[in-house]
DNA sequence: TAGATTGTTAATCGATTAACAATC
DNA sequence: TAGATTGTTAATCGATTAACAATC
């Protein structure tokens, strides 16, 4: 029960304010109000406003919110100033095309160790980042305290791996294996599975 | 407003009740209780009876539900039982890593077409699919009327490609690109961004 | 000032959970 | 039969929306 006021949905949907104030702002707009950014994102004037309220008044009466500032606002509500570093495990196609993704770094989160258990994957460098064996994950990650992990092994390893990560004092995992993992009180897991959000489509189609 | 009466929060839940069920299944399990899966999942027993009762009776009282007559239930409820046709609209490294990806055509989606911009990769067959240039997906789309597209362009491009689809019949859009796209009414939309989870996360880290 | 838009309250809506009779 | 577990109802909890006074 950490920052328990706040409810979880509203916390997800910052990052996504976050996304378009940053496009607002390269497009030089210097306000914006909730009506307009309701009509971008596809929900409610009404949700927006009450969401910002949670974390103060950020807004002009009459005028609207300034780009720039709510921007800086929810961005250091959410920590974002700062670099957050990132352990990746599982170098196989799709951690390999998440290593050479520019979109993490320029978002600040840094991915500064890669593992796998291929021999002819070890030892390479990608995108600037070594793979090391997975074996000597737990010695090179234990000390450095890394904070998020990302996996995108195999479903049959993910767990294993999963706990060595939280072992070594990892508390975010971003899981892009399909299965569901069993992590402890206080952990944040998040689940990326596209053969989900593909299963949900079905039904209405 | 289509089947109306069934959240929608129950249909993104069965696509997991399904995975679990399978890995049961493999494991040779015949029946399981709505209080075992429960644990397995990380929810509530009842969450699980009450959403598996909008559908019907499944299971056996004292007993609990048959591993594979609940797991062929709910394939069905989902349209599951047939092979899905999907297009894929940019073949970048992320591109490349879900044409290769096994899961796919593993669960019934098979990725028929690709496209791309760069001629560097226009021609190019990878996982057996020829990538063709997007300037021709109009004309090769359109007729086919493929259900289901995933979208692994830039930002930038994402809006048009996913107008263009929809035009040519598309119903559901899996989104990888960091924008909110805009579609319309009936138009299902799913968006994968691992960014906007690992800004999700450091709130609470 | 007049018009616009916020911040907030109260009402509505929807989802989760607890509890238990039915029954295998 | 006794024990276990479902299916379902009612109660609780939480999230969204409408509406409007405050005010820029």
């Amino acid at each position: 029960m950490e920052k328990t006021s706040i409810p979880k949905v509203v916390i997800a949907r910052l990052p996504v304010y976050i996304q378009k104030l940053n496009q607002l702002m390269r497009e030089g707009r210097e306000s914006v109000s909730s009506q307009e950014m309701a009509e971008y994102l596809g929900v409610t004037s009404a949700q927006i406003r009450k969401d910002l309220s949670f974390f103060g008044g950020f807004g002009k009466k009459g005028v609207g919110y300034d780009v720039i500032n709510l921007l800086e606002s929810l961005r250091s509500i959410l920590n974002l100033n700062q670099i957050w570093e990132v352990v990746l495990v599982g170098v196989g196609k799709l951690g390999q095309a998440l290593l050479s993704y520019q979109g993490f770094s320029r978002k600040g989160f840094e991915i500064v160790m890669a593992f796998d258990n291929d021999p002819n994957i070890i030892g390479q460098t990608i995108a600037g980042v070594k793979v090391r064996d997975v074996s000597e994950m737990q010695n090179l990650t234990c000390p450095r305290n890394i904070p998020i992990a990302i996996l995108t092994v195999p479903a049959g390893n993910a767990q294993e791996m999963a706990d060595q990560l939280i072992h070594c004092g990892v508390k975010a995992i971003l899981n892009y294996a399909p299965v569901t993992l069993k992590v402890p009180e206080g952990i944040r897991l998040a689940n990326i599975d596209p053969v989900l959000s593909l299963q949900t489509f079905t039904y209405y189609l």
